[in-house]
DNA sequence: GACCCCGCTTTTGTCTTTTG
DNA sequence: CAAAAGACAAAAGCGGGGTC
């Protein structure tokens, strides 16, 4: 996934209101939106140098997007709009092994009244669906760790995809770690001790778990290698 | 226009304590 | 003993951008 044109950086002052940060950029304060409502634990330190991209969109508000922030010198991306096109790629480009079989891709499928996965992929024998989760959270050298917040939509997710499997489709959770620092992942259960049962729950019940790093510069982020999985 | 990203602040509601 | 005030909890609403 390239970025139309690089990245700027700068230093982070603030975030505030869910989608602001502040950032000094070249001694000036600006305003950027931030795409990523969940917590960001450990990634909001005053002081960190951050990543954003520029649009030239001129209906928006806001016309910088903070994309990456820089934590002990590894960058994390937090566009959690972008881990949806990350995966899109890679699906097309046959990169996550255990989905190449699938040719079809649709993006966004509803599956029930509230409920709208964020891929539907198939092939003439399949339908799957696809649940993506952006992970940023590192607690611990060389583990990823998801929710860094409690999430009871996440929990819905998964309650829904056991749901889409008893109905017949395959299932999958694909998260994908947004930074290149990390050799294992886990459910942070002390986080989110209910979304970790329904994780359990939802294994047990067939739907499949996935887990990818990323590989990320100020030119572009793209998928890396699978993660274990560590109980 | 609906829905996705889902924490933080404000508002509203309920119960308990204080005061005249 | 009733009314006001305070404490606390639950619920609602806010925010920008993107995609369908």
């Amino acid at each position: 996934m390239k970025f139309n044109k690089k990245l700027l950086q700068g230093t982070l002052i603030k975030r505030y209101k869910r989608f602001f940060v502040d950032i000094k950029y070249k001694n000036k304060t600006i305003t950027a939106h931030c795409p990523n409502s969940g917590s960001m634990m450990g990634l909001l330190n005053k002081g960190n140098n951050v990543w954003f991209s520029e649009s030239d969109n001129p209906k928006r508000k806001l016309k910088y997007t903070l994309e990456i922030v820089v934590v002990n010198n590894k960058p994390v991306g937090i566009n959690t709009h972008l881990s949806n096109k990350i995966v899109l790629e890679s699906l097309k480009n046959k990169k996550i092994e255990n989905l190449t079989r699938f040719t079809n891709i649709k993006s966004e499928v509803k599956f029930s009244d509230n409920t709208r996965f964020d891929f539907l992929i198939s092939n003439n024998k399949e339908k799957c669906f696809l649940e993506v989760k952006n992970v940023t959270l590192l607690r611990q050298d060389n583990i990823a760790e998801f929710p860094d917040a409690i999430t009871s939509r996440g929990t819905k997710h998964l309650k829904e995809l056991i749901k889409a499997k008893r109905k017949g489709y395959e299932s999958y959770m694909l998260y994908l770690i947004q930074r290149d620092d990390c050799n294992f992942f886990k459910i942070a259960n002390d986080i989110d001790e209910e979304y970790k049962n329904t994780f359990d729950e939802a294994l047990n019940n067939g739907v499949k778990m996935l887990c990818y790093d990323c590989k990320l510069n100020n030119e572009e982020i793209i998928i890396n290698n699978q993660i274990n999985y560590e109980q």
